[in-house]
DNA sequence: GCGGCTGATTGACCCAGGTCATGGTCGCCC
DNA sequence: GGGCGACCATGACCTGGGTCAATCAGCCGC
């Protein structure tokens, strides 16, 4: 029992982003984001600096607002670095948290999709920067590049298939397998690798954890500390990491 | 107070579909149908007959699976007849109805999608029939018909929102709350009118509808005995009426 | 390296709704 | 039109997790 000063050593916050700064990409990286993101991922170098040619950049800083649910969508983002969550509010003040889109990921909302209105909000989790098409030039580029509205249907349906098996979990299982799927989700979304185990690297509060698996903060945090103490995953303010994927994936399948 | 019996006169089941045979469409009615579903909705007649040389007729009994969790997912149905239900179940013997499916309504999926192997299982809840495309068949005639891609991602899209709107209400709503918006999306889905309300022209169980709501089905019952007691709603034996909506929807709204 | 603020934790209490058990009744089928 | 089986209703009880309140500690900025 030599070591209690262990602990100290590894706490420097282990989450990207440390910049506080709105992050702009530079030309060549927004063009290599567009070709990471699955929805361009088929088109030519030609044809992706034609769509990049129709984009718009916006940078944000960390907690800022996209956009706001019931404000008319009209814009299609690709998140070219950075993070972004996307709330719903009931009329009592519960919210519930959505969606988490990272690096390559789309975002937003457009009447070719089928939504007229944003449905939720959209909020930055760390300084980001979007690549922006709105509503004409996404319908156009559908048009012009079949490959496209292929992957954007794809896209549709593997969410609508996340979502479905959200509706399952959360029509009665227990909260500790809700959280277990959730956090091994979002591991394979946005996890790094870290001393063995996974670290989920995007600030989340245990209050967005809440949001995300229906539930109270308290009992979100209750749940962790107790898998915390097994060794099952590591934690600090805002952060996450798995270290034992196997045990959660136990708690997950019951 | 003469009348104890006019509770009695009106105690014919009021759904539609009482003939118990598996139904096949007339190949008339089988091209009507297609017309009328959205997914097609865009296509000239001709257009339309071409797609209707490339579907297989399905006849079912109510009752009957569709397709079961697991298997391969090579087929995209239109329900030409009927109504059909996806269940998913866990592994502790929980289900969950994730979706209902109506005349006009698509209903399956096929790698094209993004789905390999079916998450949930299908089940007819009335005699339906049911217009088959496979996999190849599908894809083609998207590529084919841009307007089918057009409209099958309009589609996909509505479902995601109406999914993310039920994980919302089961991530914290009240079970009243619950019941309330789904009833009313099922009378939107396959409400007709009766008795100056609107009948769900489903046979739905209370079981099923705790499975769609996440709920007991006890709790489902004492629900609906409650707002039967005031007028909301009218039901019987797998059947259920809405009687009030003004009311239902208040208590959707909280 | 240290103070402070914000986010995390822990405890006590309570209630919506799950569970178990029983009885009621609608409607189908003969 | 009568019997029967599936479906539905109701009551009693119990527990998962929500709520309220108080304390603790990670991490940022100096």
């Amino acid at each position: 029992m030599t070591d209690q000063p262990q602990k100290r050593e590894r706490r420097l916050i282990p989450l990207s982003h440390p910049s506080p700064e709105p992050h702009v990409c530079t030309p060549d990286v927004r063009l290599e984001m567009l070709g990471r993101a699955p929805l361009f991922a088929d088109l030519t170098q030609d044809e992706l600096a034609e769509v990049d040619r129709r984009c718009h950049v916006h940078g944000f800083v960390a907690g800022e607002a996209v956009y706001h649910s019931g404000t008319t969508a009209s814009r299609v983002y690709v998140v070219a670095s950075g993070a972004v969550k996307t709330v719903r509010l009931a009329s009592d003040g519960r919210e519930t948290l959505l969606d988490l889109c990272g690096p390559g990921e789309p975002l937003g909302a457009v009447p070719a999709l089928g939504e007229e209105f944003h449905a939720d909000s959209a909020w930055t989790l760390t300084p980001t920067c979007l690549l922006g098409l709105n509503s004409n030039e996404y319908a156009q580029i559908m048009e012009e590049f079949p490959a496209v509205a292929m992957a954007t249907l794809k896209g549709v349906s593997r969410r609508l298939s996340e979502s479905r098996q959200a509706v399952h979990l959360l029509a009665g299982a227990p909260l500790a397998q809700r959280l277990a799927a959730m956090l091994l989700l979002l591991a394979e979304k946005v996890g790094r690798p870290w001393e063995g185990g996974v670290l989920i690297d995007v600030p989340l509060s245990r209050d967005d954890l809440a949001a995300m698996a229906g539930a109270a903060t308290e009992s979100v945090s209750r749940v962790l500390s107790i898998w915390k103490r097994a060794g099952t995953i590591d934690s600090g303010r805002r952060w996450i990491a798995i270290t034992d994927s196997d045990a959660l994936r136990a708690l997950r399948d019951g």
